[in-house]
DNA sequence: TCCTTATTGACAATGGTTGTCATTAGCAAT
DNA sequence: ATTGCTAATGACAACCATTGTCAATAAGGA
């Protein structure tokens, strides 16, 4: 947890409960209808603010669903990929130096720089496939 | 073209048009006003519509930007991924046969079926550098 | 304890996208 | 050509995630 907040706040200490324990991405409204349901009800601006926050501090990864909402996920701050399950949103990270590689010489090539890449899987996980 | 409308416009025809002109990426509220400004004026929710029906029929890509808003493109219908440019929005088609394979390799790994994979890169073009 | 100011939260505003529905116009059949 | 059926259109409202506003609150150093 690299943030840059100046302060601690009980609110903050919440929403990063809450992406403690879900496992797989939550979106911000989610994350704001869980705590209202809470001891600890927190704002939804607040929420937006915690995870732009901790969004650019690299302490959680986005991800656009289909609909463009966006959806957080607490993470390991080395880049990585995810393997994400369609239905229940189960998210593992995957390491793949080779891809890393293949999109700076792809882009290379090209005469691109400044590279930023996204690999996102989605799928039906084990479980759900049943 | 392997659309399923059952009847032709010219509404439809002029969304194809300015497409077809346009290098890289477009959302559909610039469609709209780009058609704005010129002889054939269609509505917002056609070129919606078209849209839709366009990417259902994989006669264009879709692609997410940061703020959730959705750009579409022509393309080839096979399976491919993009190289964009940040400044200007063109894009680079690319075959990558590996990393289909990787996709699935990694997918199957994990007990995932039903499996489908995005790769974008984003970065900065030759042109734009200078 | 006091003071500064980062942070909060209720609410309004924004803007892309989707839904509604009466009107229009392909196009197949006549 | 003309007719009839209905896909398609467009103006507009509704939706909803996200951002902006600003007065009130609270963290934490002095």
């Amino acid at each position: 947890m690299s943030n840059s907040f100046t302060r601690t706040t009980k609110q903050r200490n919440a929403v990063i409960e809450v992406l403690r324990n879900h496992k797989g991405f939550i979106s911000a409204q989610d994350i704001h209808n869980f705590l209202k349901n809470s001891a600890s009800t927190v704002g939804l601006s607040t929420v937006y603010r915690t995870m732009t926050a901790l969004t650019t501090s690299n302490d959680v990864d986005v991800m656009l669903r289909e609909d463009g909402e966006a959806l957080y996920r607490l993470c390991s701050s080395a880049h990585h990929h995810h393997l994400v399950c369609r239905d229940c949103g189960t998210t593992i990270e995957i390491q793949a130096d080779y891809v890393e590689a293949w999109a700076k010489d792809v882009s290379q090539a090209h005469g691109f720089s400044d590279i930023d890449h996204t690999v996102e899987i989605v799928g039906i996980c084990k479980k759900c496939k049943k």
